[in-house]
Parts: C-alpha cells; structure tokens; sequence
DNA sequence: CTCGACATGTAAGCAGTTACATGATTGT
DNA sequence: ACAATCATGTAACTGCTTACATGTCGAG
C-alpha cells in the first residue's frame, strides 16, 4: 500500500477505531523504512505520478506479530468529548440540555446508516463461518463499530426519556 | 478544587471518557490562571502542606458554557487498539486469537463490576427524575460508560462464538 | 517509625494536528 | 478548461505521557 492508500483506509470501518492524518502517515512510512520494518518501491500511476509502494519485510513481519499478541497493562481511556460535556450538565441551560441530546441522535444515526452501508456492501447475507480469515477481522470491526453506535443511541435515547419526563414534571433545572 | 482532586476524578467514571495526568493537569491549572479563567486559593491541609484550591472566575464560567454547547465538526475517532488489532487477525496464529478474545473479555468484565459497583453506591435504586442537575450529569455519565462496557461484552461473546464454530468446522485459519 | 496516600512540580520526548506547499490524473 | 481526486511532502505547534524529583500527613 502506499500512504495515501492508508490515508484511504483511515476513513473505512477502521477509521471507528484508529485513525491519521496523512501528515504523520507520510512521517511514519520513512521512519519504518529507516528501521527496516517496511520497504519501497515505486508503482507508476499515469506517465509520470511516481506512486510509492510499501510492503512489509520479514523483519517487519515478525514486529507485527508480537505487537498482536501484545496485552495492554491498563486498558486505555476511549474519550468522548460528548459525555465529558453531559458530566457539566448542570451548568448547560435547561432549554438547551434536548437540543445537545438530539443533535448527537442525529449524528450517531447517521454515523450508524453508514456503517451498516459499508456492512451490506462488504458483507450482505454471508454467514461469518464461511468468511476467509482476512475478511473476518473486517468483520469483526465493522460489526463491533455498528454495535458500538446502535448501543449509544439507545442510550442517547433513555436520556431523552429522562430529561423529557423531568421537563414534564417541571421540576428540570429547579433542583 | 486542587489539581491532585482533579487527578482523583478521572479515576472515578468520568475518566471512561476523558483523562488526564497529574503533569499535564498542574501545568494546565496555571495556563487557566494565567488566562484568568480560574483563581487560585490557599488552603491548609495539616500544619505545613499548603492545598493549592482553584475556582471558576465568570470569565471561566462564560468560556466554559459557551464550550458546553459547541458542536464538533466532525465525530472524533474513539481509538481502541483492542479493534485495531482484531482487525489484523489473520496476522495472529489461530490458536492465540481464542486466548486474545479471551483475555479482553476479563478485563472488560471486571471494568463493568467497578462500575456497576460505583453506580449502586452512588445512585442505589434511585430514580433519576429525583436526582438534582448535578447528580444527573454524573448519572448519564455512568450509565453510558456501564452500557458501552455491556455492549463491548456482548460483541466479544459473538465474536467468541464465531470463532469457536470455525475452529470445530476445522476450517478456521485454512481459508 | 514506616508505609501508603496525599500533594505538587519540572523536563524530555513522543504522538498527533493544523497549516503550508506542490504537482499529476481523470472525468466532464 | 476546470474541478475533484489522487498523491506526497515539510514545519510549527499542541497535547499528552514517562520519568525524574520532592515533601507532608495519618494510621497502625
């Protein structure tokens, strides 16, 4: 693949987990030539678009694998801006605490739409038991990503259920 | 609060969603000062140890709420290297990938026991449409980090199925 | 008296983004 | 011809972690 190749593949499924802009894509790919773990070659593309190709080299191989089977000491923090703003929830104006939750809704949704977009185009009807290992690790992260997503907007939409009931009550904000 | 109260904090559930280190957070504390949008007090905690206390100026408060509600562009990448190498599965010996899913699978159980354990301590069998503004905050934040980690378990079960059914169709890792 | 928690800081360095910069190729 | 996409790079800067460094307080 070359870098923009990657650049590319940052904004499929994967992209839900990790992600790079090519900036650091490009930094990255020397700095993995200088230590061997890649190598390049050149791909022409059109008459004179010199395409720079990477593979991965045995050396690189065997880093990869080990780095596989690697177990984080801590389970690393997954931040969502979004919850940091709803733990301040009380200094946001009552009025405006339904508009934030459905404007997330909103995105999620559509976030959720295209995942599983991507999934019936990659996947359809195939019964994971009959997938090449290749395609299960896609498999994996694509319906981890939509499972990911369907489970926020379902708690998306408890806490509209709340703050709604809480509105009706009159007591939102006044406590 | 002090910086070593905010340190304290991102150990408790907010830190599903945002962290921060102790370094980072004293040299974050005076930025702010220096911006006025937070003062600094003394408070004595024992005879010599000065606790170096901070509150929101209005300038603070203002720049915060007007935060509060701003909405990001794009939706941010929620990295998590567990998917990240689940998607380069076929790089992993098959007899490991059980043991992988296996291992992530205690961790995420036990982060789901501390939270449930926090949740039961904070909020019992409370109902949230009595909890005060600033209870609620810390409420939805909990439950969603409870709900993401449910959901993380129930997604790894499935994958774990699938890769049993493989693995007895002794076809896993031959495709 | 000693250990664990409380408490605060700095420095080096790595990871990652934003902005700047350039040029080729393809489809309309 | 023009625009969108393909394609690659560098520089400045910010965010964040790791490691180093020091000292207090309370409980047993």
């Amino acid at each position: 693949m070359s870098g923009y190749d990657i650049t590319s593949e940052f904004k499929q499924a994967i992209g839900q987990f990790w992600s790079a802009k090519h900036s650091q894509i490009y930094v990255e790919l020397k700095k993995l030539v200088s230590e061997e773990l890649i190598s390049q070659y050149i791909q022409m593309a059109g008459v004179k678009l010199e395409k720079k190709m990477y593979r991965i080299t045995p050396k690189g191989k065997k880093e990869l694998q080990s780095w596989l089977l690697k177990i984080d000491e801590q389970l690393e923090t997954e931040k969502d801006v979004f919850a940091l703003r709803v733990y301040f929830l009380k200094d946001i104006p009552s009025e405006e605490v339904l508009w934030l939750f459905f404007n997330q809704l909103k995105r999620k949704s559509e976030k959720l739409s295209f995942l599983k977009e991507q999934f019936s185009l990659h996947f359809g009807e195939k019964d994971p038991i009959n997938l090449d290992v290749e395609e299960l690790g896609h498999y994996f992260v694509l319906t981890k990503a939509i499972s990911r997503e369907e489970n926020y907007i379902i708690w998306l939409n408890k806490s509209i259920e709340i703050i709604k009931k809480r509105i009706a009550d009159k007591s939102f904000g006044e406590n």
